[in-house]
DNA sequence: TTAAATGCAAATGATTTGCTCTTGG
DNA sequence: CCAAGAGCAAATCATTTGCATTTAA
């Protein structure tokens, strides 16, 4: 099943900003003018079912997708809210089966670097200062 | 400065399940029922702007905190979304300096171990069947 | 007293849903 | 033809804000 769902799919598959729906529609926008937002929403969710699609944990409460399906995990700048993939193999690369909480399984990682990307780095005047929500300003 | 302040920063701070800002209030207005919700948002808000508090980072789109200030990382179970603390000291202990990229400065580490709790594992008709939402039914 | 904190209600923003209309199979 | 998908508008939820009132320092 799929019209405008390969278009959604591949604005995502090849953005990897990790954008939020809400930054998807407007980019697919100008290709198709009458997909909606909640259709965009629909999409995702359907995508996310699949497992074609994964939504990221972000703190300031806005969903965020990644069709990245290797196994991954993420570095977030701090100032301008940027996601960027890194490869850290999986659950063997950092002693997982060491959760102390008894009768728990373990079954994924979800590891998040925060900290200053090269471009936010040196005062707030810096070169490429990005437009990516700078945390809480909803 | 604090009058409910109190009241709300100990109701976090003895709640090891990372409680919603509205379950916080829940709790603690049979004590304190003039205590409004937009209030307790702001507390925390403020709380967090000293560092008294943290948001932990969630994939659905709720804002929960925590009072747990030593250094620690989460355990979600999928099942039940019940979040526990565990004890993985810091970024030293996870090879945190090898972010693969460049100019990257790495300031902390987020992790968040996915997976079965003791309750939740053995089929859908389980012990300890918990109240806390069972992934996405906003 | 006096800025900061609180209450309430209304405003926002993100996400979801109801319902009708299309359309791919 | 027919169920699944798309559109649009209205509904929900979580969170924030405006403003008048109260209060701790």
């Amino acid at each position: 099943v799929t019209p405008q769902r390969l278009t959604v799919y591949r604005a995502l598959a090849g953005d990897p900003t990790h954008p939020t729906a809400d930054t998807l529609h407007a980019r697919v926008r100008p290709g198709m003018p009458s997909l909606s937002l909640a259709t965009v929403y629909r999409i995702l969710e359907s995508l996310e079912r699949e497992g074609l699609v994964r939504r990221v944990s972000t703190v300031d409460g806005v969903a965020r997708f990644d069709a990245n399906l290797a196994p991954h995990q993420h570095v977030v700048c701090r100032v301008c809210g940027q996601i960027m993939d890194i490869e850290v193999k999986t659950l063997a690369e950092v002693s997982l089966p060491r959760v102390g909480i008894p009768g728990f399984v373990a079954e994924a990682l979800d590891i998040r670097i925060l900290g200053t990307c090269a471009s936010c780095e040196g005062g707030p005047s810096s070169p490429a200062r990005r437009s990516r929500k700078p945390r809480r300003s909803k």
